[in-house]
DNA sequence: GCTTTTATTGAATGAATGTTCAATAATTAG
DNA sequence: CTAATTATTGAACATTCATTCAATAAAAGC
């Protein structure tokens, strides 16, 4: 009863966040999205609404190829500290392989976008507190096991690694050497390695 | 013999800074520079260049200001770990002093800016490296002290010590909240604290 | 085949962008 | 006071920006 959509929306999608990673929003124009995409000013437009539309909806198409990645490798059967281990070797795989250094979508958004945009930030809030929330769980096995006495809450213990991520991100893109994440990635889990021995210092 | 200058350079690179920290590079519009400096764009443009020689100037400015009070926390006579103790509660009393959740100026240039912007790029380097520097030097002190027997480098943990400023600052961002920035910054230093019943892990 | 419905096109729009420059103002040297 | 020099002004400029829309194209129902 009328004409079909002749593009990929994932496909769209997929080549916006490309443009958006590497310029920033404010940084890529329509043009640019046009020329990634190949769309014409008009579809996108009647697509997304605007720039701002096709920019939430390119968040979120990153959430969902994220989201069961994340969970996936945080839900093995190996043991707790493995599973973190885990998590950020692959940080740091995927940061090393990212020719353009481009850092971390999320992380680069978050900093570009002002706080008060609340339409944006809970979207990143959500995404960093599903990350926060996953490692809380494998922190509580971890505790559970016995193998590890910490006077930090899980919370606590999952906030630090959150900022860990941050913190390697942000590393990546001034220096992507990487047996200099690897070293910062062998302190971050000491954290998680102390016996009473050391604690409440 | 001509007309002197009418603004104080100083003041006009603080309020530039701040707009350039507020909104970012692209962010930030020559009317918003004109409003913030009180200068019509014409006297920009003789002071300064352009739009990006203000903010490289601005840069400048900003590392100006930084240096002496990152050198002097790190070289009083306390013990080398209270000066990095010292470092850090400094970082948090700036963060959540700050309003504006504005974060941290070059870290949020750091993440804007594209790798392939020497120019830029370079000025960054130079002040983390500085701070790093200063980092190993504090450490090497804490080895020599014998209070203190780690497998990592100094350098290493140099760098473990500057992404842990890049997380704390995106953190800061996200969840500006006084007591989860604390207990991040007790678990950073806890790595300084092990004795060789956790090395070699 | 004709009508209806929706997708695509891409030129046009107006606003905002960074930048320039001729006019004007302020200072000093002679 | 006059001339020379430089700073300031702010309107004007070309460009780029996000956005719109009338024209056109493609499908399905009748």
């Amino acid at each position: 009863m009328a004409r079909p959509i002749e593009f990929d929306r994932e496909e769209v999608l997929r080549k916006a966040i490309g443009v958006f990673w590497q310029k920033g929003y404010s940084g890529t124009s329509i043009k640019n999205l046009v020329e990634a995409t190949g769309l014409q000013p008009g579809s996108i437009y009647s697509a997304f609404g605007d720039k701002r539309g096709l920019f939430l909806a390119a968040i979120d198409g990153y959430f969902d190829d994220m989201k069961p990645r994340v969970v996936n490798i945080l839900h093995t059967d190996q043991t707790p500290i493995v599973r973190i281990e885990n998590f950020f070797n692959r940080l740091i795989n995927e940061s090393v392989t990212d020719e353009h250094h481009k850092g971390c979508f999320l992380v680069n958004t978050l900093l570009e976008i002002p706080v008060d945009d609340q339409e944006i930030n809970s979207r990143l809030q959500a995404m960093f507190g599903l990350v926060e929330n996953e490692f809380r769980g494998v922190l509580e096995e971890h505790i559970a096991s016995g193998e590890f006495d910490s006077k930090q809450s899980p919370e606590a213990l999952a906030r630090f690694l959150v900022a860990g991520i941050y913190g390697l991100r942000v590393f990546n893109k001034t220096q992507p050497d990487i047996s200099a994440l690897k070293s910062i990635v062998d302190n971050l889990l000491f954290v998680l390695r102390r016996k009473s021995c050391n604690d409440g210092i």
